[in-house]
DNA sequence: CTGACTGCAAACGTTTTGCACGGTA
DNA sequence: TACCGTGCAAAACGTTTGCAGTCAG
C-alpha cells in the first residue's frame, strides 16, 4: 500500500486512491486487460469511470510505469515495466507467465543477420501449461 | 510475384478482382495495415469499401493465408503466412523486415523452465536498421 | 444460374475529449 | 489555495453487420 504510493510518487503521478487501486491491481496480476481491471475497480469505486481508468492507463504508460502487452489473437493487457522477460500464454486456459531466459544468442544472431543494432525484444510463446496438460 | 489467383483457389477463396488485389499488396509490401491497404486499394478501385476489405481479411485470416503481427507501439499489419521467421522493427524509419534465426535453444529452456508445451513463438526486435544508423 | 461478394449505411464496441466538480499536495 | 484528477456525457474511432444489387464459378 505505502508501497504502491511510493511508487507512483517516483514517477511523478500523484497518488490518488484510484491510481493506487490500479497500480495494486496491475502488481497483484501480473497482468491485467482494461476490461478486467474496470470490473474489479467497481467492486472498491461503483461510480469509477473507464474515462479515468483510460486516462491513467496512458500516463502510467507515458510515465514509464507500466507497459501494454500484444498478445497474438486476444485482447492487450498491461503490466509493470521490470527486468526484460518473456510471456508464456497458454492456448487452453489464457492464462499469461513471465519466465527469464538468456536471449542474447538470438539477438546477437539476429544483428549479425539483419545488420540492425537491436535495443529491445518482445518475446511471446503460446503453448499448453502444466495444469491443462 | 506469386500466382494470387491460385493461392486464393487452395484456400477455397473466390478470386474477386478485390481479393486478388489485396492478396498480392500483402505479398508485395510485406507487412501492411489496413489503412494503407486501403488507402492503395482506392486507386485501382475509387469506390472500395472498408467493409469489403475488413471481410476479406478476416475470411483470410480464417482460412490460414494471412495472420495479424501485433506490434508494440503500433498498429497491427498483416503477413502471409510463411515458414516461421522473427520481425525486425526499425525505430527510426518503422519498417519491418523478416529473418530467419534460430530460436530452438530459447524455446528448449524456456519450456524446461516452465513446464509448458511449447507450440508457436512470436518474437519481435527493435533497433535501428542499417540504413537510419 | 446461384450462392458468394461487394458497397453502402447503420450499428457497435472501444477509446478519447471537454467540462464542471472535488480532492491532493 | 491552486492544480490536477475524477466522473459524466458526448464525440471520435475502428470494426462489424444487414441488406440489396452484382459477379464468379
Amino acid at each position: 500500500m505505502i508501497e504502491t504510493t511510493e511508487l507512483l510518487k517516483e514517477y511523478q503521478l500523484k497518488a490518488t486512491p484510484q491510481r493506487i487501486k490500479i497500480v495494486s491491481m496491475v502488481d497483484e496480476h501480473g497482468h491485467i486487460s482494461i476490461e478486467d481491471l474496470y470490473k474489479e475497480m467497481l467492486q472498491e469505486f461503483p461510480s469509477v469511470s473507464l474515462a479515468t481508468i483510460y486516462k491513467n492507463i496512458n500516463q502510467m504508460i507515458e510515465s514509464g510505469l507500466i507497459q501494454e502487452v500484444k498478445i497474438p489473437k486476444t485482447k492487450s493487457v498491461f503490466e509493470l515495466i521490470k527486468e526484460p522477460h518473456l510471456h508464456m500464454v497458454c492456448d487452453k486456459c489464457g492464462k499469461i507467465e513471465d519466465i527469464s531466459v538468456g536471449t542474447d544468442k538470438v539477438i546477437e544472431e539476429a544483428q549479425r543477420l539483419s545488420g540492425y543494432k537491436i535495443k529491445e525484444s518482445f518475446i511471446t510463446l503460446r503453448g499448453t501449461c502444466p495444469d491443462c496438460a
